[in-house]
DNA sequence: ACGAATTTATGAATCGTTTCAATTCATTGT
DNA sequence: ACAATGAATTGAAACGATTCATAAATTCGT
């Protein structure tokens, strides 16, 4: 049905070796033979049949991203920074997600390794990783991302979590708020039990400031939309004086509830931090005071560990790549 | 290296081709057989290779889809749609971004090809659809997304971007506008000039209106903030009482430069409408009004289209689906 | 218990590209 | 003019799953 080699080949006068060879090494090809097969391949509209060039090589020139949500732009930053660092080794990314369900996370995994991806960068739903070292075993190179991995059984590239949870609850502290709520889940994504971590160790730190959990079933500016509601039913004195936000989707949905009430202002009444510092953080009612992680680096590192790994098998052996995250300060936590 | 079909015949003590039945067309074998098959599948460690199984099938069971910018939420929720759509028919969406220049958007076309998707969703660049032509005639199938084919030669799901465009400053001329700015670019694409032929055709209804027109490089939050400062910069009688912004983003950026200054108010001084309706408008600042569009619906329609097409060429040769949008009110165009 | 009908299983051929050992062709020095 | 060297080309084999005509095994009716 569609034109192949052998029909480019023959209308070229050559052999199919030497269609390939101009396909992948024209500098091995004379001059004169390069210009009649290039003549062939336009007349007839050839183009190459990229599952007969995959399976012959073995392995594909595919980048597997697998994330826990495309919608929250802090993926789809790393998911840029990944597409740029795959670009310049001519390689693409495929980008896929898991939408928070492990069950969703397997199919895609089996997906992706039928495909035989040269590689998988993933953002892992639970720490339950069996299916993720199952694949490892069979070959196919896993970069963790967003993630450590405690036994160094993975590559990984990922921000202080507990460090950023800190920051935050600190800077909460600092501005004189003593009644915080963490607001976050599922509690079984490790990047939100960190965070939790964090943001534990730093409240007990200082005296007379307490720390309420509230958890939420994930991190969607809906969700965040009915938290905010619920605290607005509360007495006022059972209100806390400030918020931090496992996500900034969520701290929008929380400060949009409480805007729109008008009943208690922010940072006023209530102090709100985020976490990733999206760009839609900066737009919002009241701009966001968030956790700046470096996403589309954290993409990037991701695929230059991978590229290693590959390369050269080994190499890269349970590299932990670990950033910092950065505290940005914005009208939400302003000072009276 | 890897396990194939024939390892996995051997242990089980049967021919490939039953391993093959128990993969495609487990009714067709016995239950015994079938156990030990799976038995030897699951022993082994078997991961069936797509690339061969493609290469035997010649299409994919993947539809490409080829967006102006995956950081706009609008395109990601039209990739959600097309996902869930796919799904039902179990084949998967691959996603990539042309990042509005022609260059790139031909080479993901190439990249498509090679990959004999089944078909493609392109919201193509420019009205320059030679190359996408070319890719049909080829033989995969082309269904427009948020775009119509004038001349018919593809299907198409789209919005009515002149009604969007009429709808956006009827309002605001409804609220008592008369300096309107419209804001948008590269002009080229066709959607922003349509928005705007809307808007014209609008403001020249009205006695009294003027229609600014300004340009900008793309429709980037960036882009906005730096539309936003300069229309600070002009003295006051110069200034527009009313901006419509040809998406979200670069309405958000204009918001954010013009909410930081304090010098002018939102709406009083200026109202602003977006385009898109995107999740953040109504967490912005000042809540955006804005042009809905239904946009995972638009890429579910896509999905089916196209699926209708594959199954039975020709059942829907030329046939241009077009939504009307719709306007949502909220705070930044309020009445004083 | 026998042949017919039906259900299962077989394995060689196929898809289109790349690889690589073998061959042919062109160039150079003597 | 000839061997030697290097450059260019050739074409069969391989990658791994699926297909399908054929063969084998099982079930059924009488």
């Amino acid at each position: 049905m569609s034109i192949s080699v052998r029909d480019v080949a023959k209308k070229a006068g050559v052999s199919v070796g030497t269609v390939s060879n101009v396909l992948n090494t024209p500098d091995k090809v004379a001059e004169k033979t390069l210009v009649k097969v290039q003549g062939a391949i336009d007349t007839l509209g050839f183009v190459r049949n990229d599952a007969a060039r995959q399976l012959r090589a073995g392995k594909s020139r595919s980048i597997g991203l697998l994330v826990l949500d495309v919608r929250n732009p802090f993926f789809t930053d790393i998911a840029r920074g990944a597409e740029e660092a795959a670009n310049d080794h001519n390689m693409s990314v495929l980008l896929a997600n898991s939408d928070e369900t492990q069950e969703r996370e397997k199919q895609l995994l089996g997906l992706f390794e039928e495909q035989r991806v040269a590689g998988l960068l993933v953002s892992p739903v639970t720490s339950d990783i069996e299916e993720l070292k199952k694949a490892q075993a069979r070959g196919t190179p896993i970069v963790l991302v967003d993630r450590q991995s405690k036994d160094k059984s993975f590559c990984s590239v990922s921000v202080d979590d507990v460090a950023g949870g800190a920051m935050a609850v600190q800077h909460l502290i600092d501005i004189g708020r003593k009644r915080i709520l963490f607001a976050g889940g599922p509690i079984g994504i490790e990047q939100i039990s960190d965070r939790l971590k964090g943001a534990e160790r730093a409240a007990s730190k200082s005296k007379g400031v307490s720390l309420e959990t509230y958890g939420t079933k994930n991190l969607t500016v809906l969700e965040g939309r009915a938290l905010g509601d619920e605290i607005l039913t509360r007495p006022k004195t059972k209100r806390p004086d400030a918020i931090f936000a496992a996500n900034d989707l969520l701290a929008l949905g929380i400060m949009q509830a409480i805007v729109v009430s008008k009943e208690v202002s922010i940072p006023k009444d209530i102090a709100i931090v985020g976490y990733d510092d999206i760009s839609f953080a900066s737009t919002a009612f009241v701009s966001l005071t968030s956790i700046r992680q470096p996403s589309m680096v954290i993409g990037a590192q991701a695929v230059e560990l991978l590229l290693m790994e590959t390369e050269n098998p080994g190499s890269a052996k349970g590299r932990q790549v670990v950033f910092q995250p950065e505290l940005i300060v914005r009208d939400s936590t302003a000072r009276d």
